[in-house]
DNA sequence: GATGAATGAGAGTTCATTCAT
DNA sequence: CATGAATGAACTCTCATTCAT
């Protein structure tokens, strides 16, 4: 009890800090201290900050995973050999992806983990994440590789990590957005607000029309976003 | 000489390691050391780690700023009292994001700092780059306005931060996506390439229906992508 | 006793650097080398260099604080409703003040550090001082001020400042007036030998008689000192 | 023209912030800084920090030295043979003190500046001090001899010292006290009216009985102001 | 199983001084 | 005659980590 306390304390302290500040910026005193745990303990309990990180990570991740291959697994049952659709699986990594910390943690925190594990990774953490999670986003896109076969691979590619810098191009930088949306809108938008206004964007960027590539690097006047100028 | 010289080299230096690990992962001492002059030249210089971070976004940021109202100016001047078409709105700010540090300095360099500067902002950066660049960004965004009437404020917004984030984190990620792309799918892509491919994208996005956002908050379901789930 | 004896030791030691040098010019360093213990310990330890101040002062003044109100308990008890004559006043101030840091610690530290106080006070201290300590200082005052009746109260507050330059003067300068004093007459004076001296310098001086201050700051010729001249 | 002012401002930002907060406090960029005189100047001028503390005190005390030589040559002149009686000695030093500052300088200035000539001199100042002001003095306490025959030698350099301490410490710390006394008293205190309230202090301190030094240090039983105890 | 003490490394910053021009 | 640039040394303080208990 004291040490599931201590470990448990631990980590729902370091989430929010991380969050809120950054991996570097977040010192062990800064959690130990407000943990009101002893500042040994993230060593003695983890190893190191390094070990701790991925274990604020594991905490989201692991049931994330074990949820979207099951829910995989559904749809596959569902479809059959039949393709599933481009929306569907979309919509079902978000609900995913927003059940998971429904239960105890912050989405918000969620969202900023995310994005500081691309913006912030130093290594270590990228490694990790890839090894441990890797295989569910391979399957996931296998599965938008089938549905979507009208793309060429190098663009459903391109596009893919299109989508994903604007998910974590938004939840990375969500406080500063959401401050200045706020103050120049009046409107405070929750994460789940975001994720609806998302969607037909996400989708609307996956089926735009094929790009003209023609003559591609050749050109010497650069005009670049409209074909005519 | 000396001075240009020994500013210019802190510059130089401190941009690429704050690129690639980070504000507070970059010591003064890592920028000195590699850049080959005396620790106390930065604060001396420019008195301190703030300032100096400040200054790198500088040198980016006032000739974007510089030159954007310029192109702007043009647009105003040959369209008149006509309303200037999104696509060329895009397009104007493109080529000037791509021009300014196609003389210099790294693309990939500007990219990774305009993501930092979302990311990792520690306040004194977001303050300092919305006071000194907020105009030329009001005056994008109002032009923007008037070329998309039918997108409510709020929800347009949104929008150009999605496309900022595919802009961003694509450009940033360069690199590694390149390589990826490479191996996988043995295609070389160009900047000028990977522009023409966001082109229809980016669009797209800007275009997409405006999302459902009725009950928004309030719903038990989770239903979060499509409307019937 | 591992921690005693390194809080000790730099407590011990930053005493005798601060009493010798000053403030600002010992270092922590200094500090921490001569006492042989981590340099980082004393941050541990104190948390900045202003606590270590602070507590250097507060291992003097806490017993002094808590003897001398026993000892103005102890005179109260006797004298009952009687006034308490000045000189006893004096002798119980001067005793407390001898015995402190006769069991432990130096005399010449303490009053070394007494004239720094004033001298060198960069505010926190004096601030500290005053809201720790002022308490037995008020008492003191007010028994001063029952012991001599037959001076205004104006008058009295000077005179007490008057001395207490003298006390505070003499002490802060001690090293230097003794290095003369030595020199020049062969003294080797102790602390105890210099508080005798001003005994019946600081009796005389609260009893002198009163000034004559008729046709104040009217006078045109500056005749100082002596009425006549 | 340029140089003399460059030079006399830097005496003049020096005097004042090595009064506020001492030596080692104030650094070379403050005083050229407030001076807004170049940083170098300083040791262009000067030749170094230590030089530029002595300069500061030669300001006050060369015109002092000299005032004070030609006052007691005319008090010689005046009382030939006879013994010059102790109320003029101090008369005329109060009346050369209180004009040397009258022109153009601060008589706090001064006052604290003498102070931390006493407190603060790392060595340098004081043998600097002895070096170039020793003869001066040693004149007015040769008289001081003369006119106070029933004083032992040692007893008289310490009343001496006793007393320029309640001048110091007051004049040093006179707006502090002002604002004090004008608070609790309602009284407006001039320097003139405190010249006048010191006098009679003064004196009597002088004139004040032989302290009994018997048995000094090593007494038993701490019996330290009173004779009785 | 847990913690207070301790530490070596390194952080940003400030310092008085020097030097080339 | 004067100064902007530069520097080596030293500053206080914080860091993640280790260790004895």
């Amino acid at each position: 009890m004291a040490q599931t306390d201590t470990v448990t304390r631990i980590l729902d302290t370091a989430e929010v800090l991380f969050a809120e500040r950054g991996f570097a910026e977040t010192s062990l005193r800064n959690i130990t201290g407000k943990a009101k745990v002893n500042l040994a303990a993230v060593n003695y309990h983890f190893g190191s900050k390094k070990a701790l990180i991925q274990a604020v990570f594991a905490r989201y991740l692991d049931p994330f995973s074990e949820r979207f291959h099951n829910a995989i697994d559904e749809l596959e049952a569902t479809y059959g050999e039949e393709v599933i659709p481009l929306e569907v699986l979309l919509e079902t990594m978000a609900r995913t992806v927003l059940e998971v910390p429904a239960e105890r943690h912050s989405l918000k925190v969620f969202m900023r983990l995310l994005g500081l594990a691309y913006s912030q990774a130093q290594g270590h953490l990228r490694r990790y994440i890839q090894e441990q999670y890797g295989t569910v986003f391979t399957r996931f896109v296998e599965l938008v590789r089938q549905a979507t076969p009208e793309l060429p691979d190098a663009e459903r590619f391109w596009r893919l990590h299109f989508v994903l810098g604007t998910v974590i191009f938004t939840f990375s930088g969500l406080d500063a957005l959401r401050d200045i949306s706020e103050k120049d809108y009046g409107e405070h938008v929750s994460v789940r607000n975001l994720v609806k206004r998302m969607r037909p964007v996400v989708v609307a960027a996956m089926q735009a029309p094929l790009p003209d590539l023609d003559g591609q690097d050749t050109d010497k006047t650069v005009t670049v976003l409209t074909g005519a100028g």
